[in-house]
DNA sequence: CCTACGATCTGCT
DNA sequence: GCAGATCGTAGGG
């Protein structure tokens, strides 16, 4: 099993485009797995959000912004960019584009498909639900997502995504971000991406 | 040093 | 529907 999503771990070649939109758009359907303390947790990824480095301020890199947090964004493209959100919440991104571009895909929700019991017992529930991991704070916590994890290689064996032909890309919706009407206009980009009729979605 | 706040979630009303 | 949690980050003094 592990093997087998490792043969399918998306190359750096599909982060490096330059469109963030077009990554973030491929990444409905792939499956986000990691692989830590001998427990393999799997979710396929149902919505994602791009953000960009340029001309974005919804962006922690906005106006070439380059701080120890945004550090990772800058770096080169297949790496996590984790951050902690309300000083409760790890959120996790996929860095994208050129190396000091800081163009990223954040990870909204998933639909768990592998390590179910492992993604319950992280969340302390019985039975898992849509609203288990239907948001970005609770799935990197369902699969046990980390400050740890920032700056990983999305192409190592610990954390990484792995290719699956279930979604077409015609089936994939578009809308605005979620959480960003402090970015003014930049609010209503539709850079949300989801999977549509999916119920594994956090609205 | 000090302060304000956030790409959210949960529990309570 | 709403307040509180909780702490690293950013920005200003």
């Amino acid at each position: 099993m592990v093997k087998q999503l490792l043969d399918r771990r998306l190359p750096r070649s599909f982060y490096e485009r330059d469109s963030v939109t077009e990554v973030a758009r491929n990444l409905v359907g792939t499956l986000l797995c990691t692989y830590k303390d001998d427990e393999l947790t799997v979710g396929r990824i149902t919505e994602t959000e791009a953000y960009s480095g340029r001309n974005d301020k919804a962006c922690h890199a906005n106006n070439n912004l380059r701080t120890p947090r945004t550090e990772a964004m800058y770096g080169p493209p297949g790496h996590a960019y984790v951050y902690l959100c309300y000083g409760i919440h790890h959120l996790f991104n996929v860095v994208t584009n050129r190396k000091g571009l800081a163009d990223a895909v954040l990870i909204r929700s998933i639909e768990p498909v592998h390590g179910v019991r492992i993604i319950a017992n992280r969340r302390n529930v019985k039975r898992v639900e849509p609203n288990t991991v239907n948001g970005p704070g609770k799935l990197t916590r369902a699969l046990g997502i980390d400050l740890n994890d920032n700056r990983t290689d999305l192409t190592g064996e610990e954390l990484w995504i792995s290719e699956d032909r279930s979604v077409f890309i015609g089936d994939i919706d578009t809308s605005k971000r979620i959480g960003v009407d402090y970015s003014g206009e930049d609010a209503h980009k539709l850079w949300r991406f989801t999977q549509d009729g999916n119920k594994w979605l956090s609205r």
